[in-house]
DNA sequence: CGCGAGCTTGACGTTGTTCAACTAGAGTGG
DNA sequence: CCACTCTAGTTGAACAACGTCAAGCTCGCG
């Protein structure tokens, strides 16, 4: 399970950028005074969707998943990578996560009090203000992936899940696939056989290359037209 | 379309208290200045996907989609009733509006602009903290929605719908249905005809009363059941 | 060497869409 | 007042998309 680290001061932590660069030193202690610095190994479960929300995440390294566990399948809302938080949107209304998240390769992470960033929110309208432009940007991302689950064919979301990793995630037409061919699938809304089919037309196509779970898209043009037309 | 009507003041209006309890007279005064009561008829789009957000919809009266514009289908995303607002999630990224909007039967609104809202949101906390709630409830319903759309059969999608409106919109259990067939399906993920077949299923089964567009919902526990078991 | 988890493939059945035809009711203009 | 038209609703049959099931495969690991 998760293992607290020594801390170091988050006055020199790197990841302040991403959110807290709007801080004062004293509002960076506020913050620090109630933190962990954790490990997880693949596969943990860093939350659990339905526990009581207490802390929020600083993804430092690794990459995470967000995922709802549905009916009988789960779905994969969208992956994290560092440096990038991870915020229940319970945190305003029932202090409960409304999805899990998990580990998908070794990763490390910050965890911080919800009732210090709480606390700090109240006193730094600049923290506030970048806290609602990623709740904000969450709720578009997610109009676009629902539209993409609902109106388009298979092809069409496997290749938006190709897409998602070779443009946010890995920012490279080559990749490592972190996810299992289960949790593509989950990712994009079909049974796992569906999802390796697709997979198996674009490569005989000559979309893309697939050895085992190294990707590489060849005919980025086609791919976008795929995604474009379902 | 929207006609502008003589402005009474805000601080009398019975609005105010579902967002806007927070604020001292000053406050509302700012928002007053620039605020426009209008009327739409039933089908006029109120805000459109893709233009510029400048103002957010108080909705006083009347019943109001929120839907995105898909490739060839729309996504009605949630269906709004007085007294509640209507606030663009673009509002802190890229001030766009990422779905469209229009009434569903003739309604009555009051429009308010982004700049003076945001203005007063920097001043007043309580209002910040109740912006966040509502954006992270939509986020959360949201969740759900996408889970049913893309984990149930079209029963289960359609007991949804039934049971949205009659749970949360009409709060009873026979109701007259503002949604057309088309948009039915548009709420839930499928073709009309689809919706329309299932419709006739659970007629024929006595779990509902259909009769045009006034509905009863005759045997709950077994909507219950199918919204369940998908 | 054998075990197990993830991966792959084919055959088959189900779910849901598409298409085309038809109906009913609400305007509209002569 | 009666065609005419237009839209929403409805139905059935053919078809395509997708999931399920069962079997076999591969590869890392004990």
């Amino acid at each position: 399970m998760a293992k607290k680290l020594e801390s170091q001061n988050c006055e020199e932590c790197h990841c302040k950028k991403v959110v807290f660069t709007a801080l004062t030193d004293a509002e960076l202690d506020l913050i620090h005074l109630d933190r962990f610095q954790v490990t997880y190994n693949a596969g943990e479960i860093i939350f659990k969707q339905g526990s009581p929300s207490t802390y929020l995440l600083c993804l430092t390294s690794g990459l995470a998943k967000v995922y709802i566990e549905g009916l009988s399948k789960n779905l994969i809302l969208s992956i994290i990578k560092p440096v990038e938080y991870i915020i229940a949107p319970g945190l305003y209304s029932d202090n409960r996560h409304h999805f899990s998240v998990s580990a998908l390769v070794d990763s490390t992470g910050c965890l911080i009090a919800v009732n210090s960033f709480k606390k700090v929110m109240r006193q730094n309208l600049e923290l506030a203000e970048e806290f609602m432009q990623r709740l904000s940007n969450q709720l578009i991302d997610n109009f676009d992936h629902t539209v993409g689950l609902t109106q388009k064919q298979m092809p069409g979301r496997i290749a938006d899940a190709l897409l998602y990793f070779s443009e946010k995630i890995y920012e490279s037409n080559s990749f490592e696939m972190v996810l299992t061919r289960q949790e593509l699938a989950d990712f994009s809304g079909m049974s796992t056989e569906s999802a390796i089919r697709i997979l198996k037309d674009f490569k005989d196509e000559g979309i893309i290359e697939v050895r085992k779970n190294s990707m590489a898209i060849l005919n980025l043009e086609r791919l976008k037209k795929i995604q474009e037309t379902g």
